[in-house]
RNA sequence: GGGAGUUUAGCUCAGUUGGUUCAGAGCAUCUGCCUUACAAGCAGAGGGUCAAUGGUUCGAAUCCAUUAACUCCCA
């Protein structure tokens, strides 16, 4: 067979993701096994793949893939969400390129359109997701407005109602003047700015020319002042308790209140108050009784409200308001200032604190079971830290508001009556028949007169209920799916939505099935650039997964962003990482390269030293599969992968092949052939999960298969006997093999050379030969020999207590010999004083427990043979 | 302003309830090698005052306190 030197990805990766899905080795239906099962955490439907996906969905795919191949069921269910105001703002965006403008559509047109681009162009990055390798049942696709995830939201909103847990209420929320909707807070990037802070005089009620000065970014806001505020603690002010102001350019009379919120250091001391605008204004407005007066319309210009500027943007006022003010004489000075401006994430505009009737959600009786079962570890979270997080969030919990100024999304199932009544129903229809039969003075109801709510609910409204509704467990809550696979086991997603959606679906699981949505919760990082910054579009800073897959194959990439990112640390990615991984795919490729070479002669009789080797690998293997099933259970995904890796690299590759390497243009016997490939086989297993195409590649040329004897569905290795004493006769071995490498590099004795190796055993210590045969193989001795005496004009070496001479006659150099021998005796020597003083120490030797004074004498012993034999060879050499 | 977290080699990180031989790994660096699987490789080497100070202890990277720097969340 030949086989190329180097590892083609491109040539294997699609083939065998074809030939899974064709076998459907994806597919999961309940049966008798147990279950295990991941839901995807929805990307976005207007997305495409980016860094932080192949970071997460890489992991879910290890996850789920040694889960299948430890005998679970195992289910990971892809899907995506709707997102509203980002799928909205792309549908309009893309209509205005077209010369439509949105106002012009009906809600109906606007949304055949936003389906039409949703089955265009929706869904890109689950095909994304495929060339990475992920084994989801793609058969179980769900999306977030899908006929059933969509109904089920609706009844939840309808029972959470029904159980008096949703309210309409006036809030301040972020407002985006451009998309005219209200944003969360999680959609409001902050950026700091150069802006001003303007100081402004009121004329105080009944005097002749006493004013107060106070300080605001936002001068156009006067407009809606309704009071000015002093910290009561603040001597400065005490004489105008009870006193009244005049609002500049308006001479709206206004109080002077006192409260505790003024910062006394902060500008003049005295803070102007304008409840409709600002957030803790607001609170401050409510605590007084204040009047709310809002001066803008939805489109940010000043409305009627404001009395000056009507009809004006709210930048053009600030402008104008300021020379108006200067005119008046109220302008007392203008400084410089920075501060934080919230942005629009998807409009880029400036945030707007607006009064609006929202729908909201109380929280406090949701929230509270939710934190107890992840406090209680009902729910773990990976790593733990985020514990801590999470129950910050949980106990200072606010009320969740879920509308949304959108047409795309589940539309809000309230209906208005004639009669400014409305009620809350899953259609028209049914809405009618409740109201007929709430007020009788309805009798004559028909569907015009109804008006239902134009808002649509929150995206987070639907994604909460993920686990539960792409099971359909809402609408029809004892079907077999919900029922077998619920709850499931892992969620993998990152800490920035740990409130946002993660809180929120174990809250909704909780209310919904009395149970826990999963049991685990690990977190990822952010994926960042070399300088630490966050991947982002704008800064142009992610490399495309795409040609990242291209060019250092899936497998390849996955090894990349597994290999330094342990649970919950951010990630700098840097693309080398991912070369390593190719890397690593092209050494495996060698390897079998090495193995197919090989001939095979069925007489020959296997060697000890295969043997050995052979016992010596399995002990390794079943050592490391230890650890690797450790880390886990532990979810340390990248520890187990550099297990993996060395164990392949490093004991496989380096030693183990090294050991029954035949020698050129000989064969190797059938024994030793045979469970090589066994070994081969179970290392293919463990990596599977990692690089699942390379594996299975290497599983069908390893040898012969049946159609479906593939790897992807193979049974994770069982760990066997570990074989300690030769891991530690190997260990010796591997001192004495290093050793010898040294002295060849140090004397400049090419490999080809043989040379003779001559063990003096001490302590009346018996040879242990076992490793002799590989020692003599890998450092081409010729002959090895136990003696009694010390070896003259040798090179030599002490392993342990053990003496190693190496006769090379004139390369000898004694003086430099004396030199390295009196290095180490120094240093022994020094490491034993250390060692006794430790012993001379009362409190240590009563003080600590007795194994670990044990241990202390055995160094002392060892240090102590060890100096006797370095000087007795010093005194030889120098004879 | 409130809260949380981090700080160990050039980089990214391990380091279990304090206790083997003066702290480990991968990458990077350096040295020597195209040794008949692999230069996408092989064999080696160097590199750390465990952020700082103080304390507890027979013993501290590990526990406690203070300080500093950075990150995140909330306001």
């Amino acid at each position: 067979m030949m086989i190329p030197s180097k590892y083609d990805p491109t040539l294997v990766e699609d083939k065998w993701y074809r030939y899974w899905l064709d076998k459907g080795y994806f597919r999961s239906v309940p049966d008798d096994r147990e279950p295990y099962c991941i839901v995807i955490p929805p990307p976005n439907v207007t997305g495409v793949l980016h860094m932080g996906h192949i970071l997460n969905n890489t992991l879910q795919d290890v996850l789920v893939r040694r889960a299948r191949m430890l005998g679970k069921n195992a289910l990971w269910l892809p899907g995506t969400d709707h997102a509203s105001i980002a799928t909205e703002a792309k549908v309009v965006e893309k209509l205005k390129k077209e010369g439509i403008d949105k106002k012009d559509l009906t809600r109906e047109e606007f949304l055949s359109h936003a389906w039409e681009w949703k089955e265009k162009h929706g869904g890109i990055i689950l095909e994304q997701l495929k060339k990475l390798g992920a084994s989801c049942d793609w058969e179980r696709t769900k999306f977030t407005m899908d006929e059933d995830l969509y109904e089920s939201v609706i009844d939840v909103f309808i029972d959470l109602y029904n159980k008096g847990l949703i309210y309409r209420g006036v809030r301040m929320v972020n407002w985006d003047p451009q998309a005219l909707t209200a944003l969360s807070d999680e959609e409001v990037i902050y950026r700091e700015e150069d802006s001003k802070l303007y100081y402004v005089r009121y004329k105080i009620d009944n005097t002749d020319d006493e004013w107060v000065t106070i300080a605001t970014t936002r001068p156009e806001t006067i407009l809606g002042d309704t009071a000015v505020c002093v910290n009561p603690k603040d001597k400065r002010f005490k004489n105008l308790k009870g006193k009244k102001v005049f609002v500049p350019l308006i001479n709206r009379l206004v109080p002077i209140i006192q409260d505790d919120y003024v910062d006394m250091e902060f500008g003049t001391g005295c803070l102007k108050i304008t409840p409709a605008h600002d957030l803790a204004d607001y609170e401050i407005g409510l605590r007084h009784k204040l009047e709310t007066i809002d001066i803008l319309n939805d489109n940010g210009t000043l409305s009627p409200a404001a009395q000056l500027y009507v009809g004006e943007d709210r930048m053009v006022a600030r402008k104008k308001i300021v020379d108006d003010l200067k005119n008046a004489g109220h302008l007392v000075k203008i400084e410089d200032y920075k501060n934080k401006v919230g942005y629009s994430e998807r409009t880029n505009i400036a945030i707007e604190p607006k009064l609006s009737l929202q729908w909201f959600l109380k929280m406090p009786e949701l929230a509270e079971p939710a934190l107890k079962v992840v406090m209680d570890d009902v729910i773990e979270f990976h790593p733990k830290k985020f514990k801590n997080i999470y129950r910050h969030w949980m106990e200072n919990v606010r009320d969740w508001c879920i509308s949304r100024q959108l047409w795309w999304g589940q539309r809000i199932p309230v209906y208005y009556l004639p009669n400014n009544e409305m009620v809350v129903a899953k259609s028209k229809e049914e809405a009618i028949t409740i109201a007929k039969s709430q007020f009788p003075e309805l009798a004559d109801l028909t569907q015009e007169e109804l008006k239902q709510d134009e808002d649509v609910l929150d995206t987070w409204f639907s994604s909460w209920l993920w686990p539960i509704s792409v099971f359909d467990g809402i609408r029809n809550p004892d079907n077999p799916d919900i029922k077998y696979y619920y709850p499931t086991n892992d969620l993998i997603t990152a800490p920035e939505i740990l409130f946002f959606w993660v809180a929120r679906m174990i809250m909704a699981g909780l209310e919904y099935r009395g149970e826990i949505p999963f049991k685990n919760v690990y977190l990822t990082g952010i994926v960042r650039d070399k300088l630490g910054r966050k991947m982002s579009k704008s800064l142009g800073n992610s490399p495309d997964p795409i040609k990242l897959m291209n060019h250092y194959g899936a497998d390849g990439t996955r090894v990349g962003m597994l290999l330094t990112s342990p649970a919950g640390n951010d990630l700098p990615f840097d693309e080398n990482l991912c070369e390593q991984g190719r890397n690593f795919a092209n050494k495996i490729w060698n390897a079998l390269r090495l193995l197919k070479g090989w001939k095979v002669d069925d007489n020959l009789p296997q060697p000890d030293t295969n043997q050995v080797a052979i016992e010596w690998f399995n002990a390794t293997f079943n050592k490391t599969l230890g650890l690797i099933d450790d880390h886990f259970a532990k979810y340390r995904i990248s520890d187990a992968l550099m297990v993996t890796y060395k164990l392949i690299w490093d004991d496989f590759c380096s030693w183990f092949l090294e050991m029954i390497k035949p020698g050129a243009d000989n064969p190797v016997d059938r024994k030793t052939y045979d469970d090589t490939i066994t070994l081969f086989e179970g290392l293919m297993k463990v990596l599977h999960p990692f690089m699942p195409f390379l594996t299975e590649e290497i599983w069908h040329l390893l040898c012969e298969r049946t159609q479906d004897d593939c790897i992807m569905i193979s049974e994770w290795p069982k760990k066997g006997r570990i074989n300690h004493l030769i891991l530690n006769q190997f260990e010796f071995a591997k001192e004495v093999i290093i050793a010898l490498r040294a002295v060849r590099a140090e004397k400049n004795i090419a490999m080809r050379q043989t040379l003779d190796l001559y063990i003096k055993k001490n302590l009346d210590q018996k040879p242990d030969s076992i490793f002799d045969g590989i020692v003599a193989k890998l450092c081409n001795l010729t002959k090895i020999e136990y003696v009694n005496e010390k070896v003259d004009k040798a090179m030599s070496f002490v392993v342990k207590t053990t003496e190693f001479y190496l006769p090379l006659g004139d390369v000898m150099n004694v003086e430099q010999e004396i030199q390295k021998l009196e290095d180490e005796l120094n240093y022994t020597r020094g490491f034993l004083a250390a060692v006794l003083k430790k012993l001379g120490n009362d409190r240590f030797v009563s003080g600590a427990p007795l194994a670990v004074v044990e241990k202390e004498r055995q160094k002392q012993a060892d240090a102590e043979n060890k100096i006797k034999i370095l000087e007795d060879q010093i005194a030889a050499l120098k004879l």
